[in-house]
DNA sequence: ACAGAAGTGTAGCCACGGCTACACTTTGCA
DNA sequence: TGCAAAGTGTAGCCGTGGCTACACTTCTGT
């Protein structure tokens, strides 16, 4: 085995992060875009969460079910959707993480539009301590 | 709805393309670990895909028949697992990735060990734009 | 040579995240 | 006011990627 390779167990480790940070995105993304809707539209129907999510209504309603048994939403039959406590504080972190990616692609030279797109997906495997260093670089660049 | 916020069908491709960017992590990280180990055991065995994938042989077995239908890979029972001529290239370019995004990390100060952990979520979602922008960045800085 | 260990196949379970089809409720307008 | 349109709920399908349990094959050492 050549020594550039790490060990057997931490390549382990390595993939069970990843599959165990895929497990949040979907979370995640629900959590950041019911907030985005209740700020821009006064609230977050269902309709309007599958439309921006670009799925069916019933693949909308499914997610937000999840969200409301990991107690981040609430909802009334009919009604909209509202972030709790919890929920608000996930989407507030999220925003954030977002935005630092998006900004640390495009400091790094993607271009904009790209940098926008990849970040969709590259947020929900940055971890605290990447986030930290992405921060600091950028603040270092003033 | 504030300006700094993106029209909705953009929105919307991007969580698609983040979609379509995950449905195809699996297949990436199982190429890439064949070749891995056909080189350094000189063959690819389904218990050793699994242990270091951190899972159980019969996930590891539905992988690999992914793999095959999807003309990355053969194999026959009780056999190794080799990747096609397809699988090899998959398995070359997804390695380079992996590398490019880990030193990247590192350019902008991420610790190795973290750089190593959240690359192997992040590489997925990097477009090739985005590649050849860190490519770009790391030539620059020598 | 063969018995036990190791490896592999396969059935069948689950959760998740897609979908369509259809029933029901709410909203809005003539 | 009431009816049509829009929105929502829900059943049920699929593919994927986890798992356990168990059967079968291959390998290995005595
Ligand atoms: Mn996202
Ligand atoms: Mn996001
Ligand atoms: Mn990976
Ligand atoms: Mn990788």
């Amino acid at each position: 085995m050549p020594e550039d390779t790490a060990p057997a167990d931490l390549t382990t480790m390595r993939f069970s992060r990843a599959r165990e940070a895929q497990s949040m995105a979907v979370l995640e993304d629900y959590a950041e875009m019911i907030d985005d809707l209740a700020k821009q539209m006064g609230e977050a129907r269902i309709t309007d969460i599958a439309a921006r999510m670009g799925v069916t209504h019933p693949t909308a309603t499914k997610a937000v079910a999840r969200l409301k048994r990991e107690g981040l939403a609430v909802s009334r039959p009919y009604r909209g959707v509202f972030l709790t406590e919890l929920g608000a504080e996930m989407a507030a972190r999220v925003r954030m993480r977002h935005r630092v990616v998006v900004d640390l692609l495009i400091a790094v030279g993607v271009p904009p539009e790209t940098a926008e797109i990849d970040a969709e997906g590259l947020e929900h495997h940055v971890s605290e301590a990447t986030l930290k260093a992405f921060e600091a670089y950028l603040a270092k660049r003033g």
